[in-house]
DNA sequence: ATGAAAGCGCTAACAT
DNA sequence: ATGTTAGCGCTTTCAT
């Protein structure tokens, strides 16, 4: 059995030698691949785990084949993505997915506009992904087609209008669907909205789907009950106060944060939620549960979704299925009180 | 000049080509090591310039040298770690700092106490980190001892007591003693404290401080006035409770978790903040300043210790200093209206 | 100042 | 079923 070298610098060369196999038994043990025979397997098996060798990444990847690490490629640019409940859930999701898989995960995060192209040749051009998965809820986000140029799997969070490339995306469409019908359910009639950004495919179909859920019941869609902002906080404030001026009685908010810059619209203008007017959220972030009233709201799977896009690349990565995925995952309407009894 | 090869596969053999050099010479202008002509110089770098040339990382990896790739390695266990505030603004500044220095960033997540072992032997036996940097706040974390053994780079966020780590850490002792010195100046009488997990570094030093502080102004330490918890809101909630029932007039809360269930307490049994009881929290989450009333916190920069480690780390790496570093990060009162005018 | 050549640790033909 | 060998893209002696 020989002695374990007592250097940090476990090489395939000595599992091989510990073993008393070729240097190419072994690795086709730890590949699992190839044909080798059961007593070879047993002795090299044995040796890896007494010495928890790893085979050194970077030789794998410099074969021209897999490192098992995968990146993942936050394109929404901010100080504070992070603290965004949003991509932390996302990355908890893609992490616990690559734990699952063995991969080793790589977060490219930018901190400035002008980082996007140089960050994107870097992925490109270093070559020790296997893989990534892109956030990317923006339109006409740079980065794809850069992707696909070079020819790395990846797949993307949040859609994107080519057929050819794989997505995993919240079904926002149908999300603010249930979420305006829920509110029409209740008996509310002048139904506002406050948007997302609306260069954003997350606000464009939340928009649609609230349009989509007005017509289906025969309403007009009243262009003045319809206020473009922002994601944030402040701007469902701002917002909030100007659909309040058009006597709404519930409103609509595309993000959590919309509603509860809203919420205290409401209550500074000296008006009750739910009883003068309703209110109803998207993405269920913590607080919603929490705000006073609870916030009525639909929830994403967000996390679910970052798993899936693993599990997703991880199949593109391994067998290059021929047809793109392209997933649509379903949203959950959690009615609370901000919605009335 | 030749013409650019339209492939992905741009090696340093290639750029050397369209140089007109030898592959040493282009890689001696792409480290900026060795001797040079200007004239090469300026050719080689016009030809990566015009093709966005990076080298590849596993090559580089391979010989020996710098990857250019540190880690972070999250040792706290937990489902949802990176809704911490903590952590994301941790990551933040972490990556950030990656970004300047030109390094890609790898993140090692735990979803289990049992991937403990075996993500550090990845980490150590990949070998494609060039160091890391290790969150680390419990007491006795096995991790840091494999990575001595290991030899490599790496820098703890969260203190260690052990003389040749390089650590960065929140000055939590002196934050306590300046929150309790707080209280006691405002004229509260009957302090108490409501402690963080006391495995934990940062609840051991909080505690110390707020005795420090009680004991620098002549008043005992009462231990009926010291709830032992964990960071998390309900057990501010629950432990705030007893603390009332020790007839307390202020509460120093070992987290703004913490504190926000402890608000949550003092609203239920009636009594009025900080008319009856006044409370003080710790890291200035996002919504201590807009809790109802606003709370006062201590801050601690955590996005500054998150750049603040990855140049530790980076200095370690380049130049290999002989003294460890041990940085202590003043934290900073920010005064709200929960303990009074 | 520059080029030629060896070698990092692995995988994948190609033998046997 | 197993071993031998070439080479992945770089860095680094060692010559020149």
């Amino acid at each position: 059995m020989g002695t374990l070298p007592k250097t940090n610098k476990l090489t395939l060369e000595n599992i091989a030698e510990l073993a008393g196999v070729s240097r190419s038994t072994a690795s086709r043990v730890l590949r699992n691949q190839g044909s080798v025979s059961k007593k070879a397997r047993t002795k090299v098996m044995r040796v890896v785990e007494e010495t928890g060798f790893q085979p050194n990444a970077a030789a794998r990847s410099l074969t021209g084949h897999r490192t098992n690490i995968i990146g993942v490629f936050i394109t929404e640019i901010a100080q504070a993505v992070l603290s965004d409940p949003y991509f932390s859930k996302l990355l908890e999701g893609v992490a616990e997915a690559a734990n699952e898989y063995d991969q080793t995960l790589t977060l490219f995060l930018l901190h400035d506009t002008s980082d996007i192209n140089q960050m994107t040749t870097r992925i490109i051009q270093n070559a020790f992904v296997d893989g990534i998965v892109v956030s990317s809820t923006a339109k006409d986000n740079p980065v794809i087609p850069r992707l696909q140029s070079a020819n790395l799997p990846f797949v993307v969070l949040g859609r994107i209008d080519d057929a050819n490339v794989n997505y995993v995306d919240a079904d926002n469409v149908n999300g603010a669907f249930t979420a305006v019908s829920h509110l029409i359910r209740q008996g509310y009639q002048r139904i506002g909205t406050i948007t997302g950004t609306m260069n954003n495919y997350s606000a464009i179909d939340r928009l649609e789907g609230y349009k989509n859920a007005l017509r289906v019941r025969g309403r007009a869609v009243d262009p003045t009950l319809i206020a473009y902002g922002d994601f944030v906080m402040d701007s469902g404030y701002a917002n909030a106060k100007k659909l309040l001026e058009q006597n709404v009685d519930a409103i609509f908010a595309a993000s959590d944060s919309i509603a509860l810059g809203a919420m205290r619209a409401i209550e500074d203008v000296g008006l009750r939620i739910p009883h003068d007017v309703a209110i109803i959220g998207f993405d269920d972030l913590q607080f919603a549960e929490k705000a006073n009233p609870p916030l009525t709201t639909i929830r994403q799977p967000i996390r679910r979704m970052g798993k899936l896009a693993v599990e997703m690349l991880h199949d593109i990565v391994t067998n290059k299925p021929l047809q793109p995925s392209r997933v649509s995952v379903p949203t959950e309407l959690i009615v609370r009180a901000s919605t009335g009894g």
